[in-house]
DNA sequence: GTCTATAGCCCGATAGAC
DNA sequence: GTCTATCGGGCTATAGAC
């Protein structure tokens, strides 16, 4: 079921791997065309310039991990399964294809990185900033959690958090380790 | 007094500052000859590779912050000033200099890195992570924290924390965000 | 030690045939 | 839409004069 997926989608698919493995600058459109199997060009045709490309591919990471979250929140467990949900989604992410967070390995670039990609990153930090905020509002609500700062600054750390711990663990080829961590996050919220 | 540091040091200097701002693949011999005006060629001289000039920088680094971790443990302040002044050094880094940890930084890259380079960069979160459970434990003695994990997951989880928070705090211009989660962080561990 | 000059490679990007 | 061919430029690195 993954024959008729369309260029553009497995162009992008590619560099999203590539920039998650190893950051913006060290993919080529000559890894993404031998992994796709076209040409060099044939990415211009799609994708006119790399920081359209990379742009194309922060968009739609951002809007997967939104709809992600809007999940997230719909199911039936309480704001601590819904964070230890988090945490496994980004556990499984590195542990099975060796990847970070799309945004986190980019933050590492940041300075000089095209101004249009920065604005997608922060856009996406917030994003996420936001949907951790509602879970955790709802483990206050329910009596989970006693946080110790405000609901944003508590979501915020949480996000940095992740976010280091999944390039911590990376380090050590240890996928596990991010899941500690990530656990031992959501026992600081605790009750 | 800084007239007379020698050229080898000048290299290093810019090139961790370009590594700390870009990464390793951003910058290139072309920046660094110009920084410290002499020519591209003339950095062979000193360190024959890329690869071997990053490996230095990567060890002067470790070094720097042993020492640092070493002088932090003898302060006359109780653990969670010593945590402070963590948080306050790494703020500084930012608010100064927009940078942020060097490996922080290269993680991001870990999975497309030299291997000497990936060996220097386990060493260092190793190495941070073995001086803040000095201190995690110097905090628990005195009845400072009451962790909710093992000495070493909390101190991992702290590394991680701070890495993150550095990342996430110059993806918005903002270094008063990172002092304001490793605030939060420390707060984490606490009675 | 620092320079000029350049080799050799890979990069992103474009033109134009099919 | 995908290709071949190629351009101009930046990269790391080396050779050799001074």
């Amino acid at each position: 079921m993954n024959e008729t997926v369309d260029t553009a989608t497995r162009i992008m698919d590619v560099a999203l791997k590539l920039m998650q493995q190893q950051g913006y600058n060290a993919f080529s459109y000559a890894d993404i065309a031998e992994e796709v199997k076209i040409r060099k060009a044939s990415i211009h045709y799609y994708f006119p310039g790399k920081v359209d490309l990379a742009q194309a591919v922060l968009i739609r990471y951002r809007s997967v991990v939104n709809a992600g979250l809007k999940h997230l929140l719909s199911l039936e467990v309480d704001a601590r399964g819904k964070l230890e949900e988090v945490v496994e989604f980004f556990g499984r992410l590195l542990r099975d294809n060796n990847r970070v967070c799309l945004c986190g390995a980019l933050s590492a670039e940041f300075p000089g990185l095209p101004e249009v990609l920065q604005v997608e990153i922060q856009g996406y930090f917030n994003d996420l900033e936001k949907g951790l905020s509602q879970v955790l509002q709802e483990g206050v609500n329910a009596g989970l959690f006693k946080l110790s700062g405000s609901i944003e600054e508590e979501a915020r750390t949480l996000v940095a958090g992740l976010e280091g711990a999944m390039l911590l663990a990376r380090s050590f080829n240890d996928p596990a380790r991010m899941v500690a961590m990530g656990r031992q996050m959501i026992k600081h919220l605790g009750c």
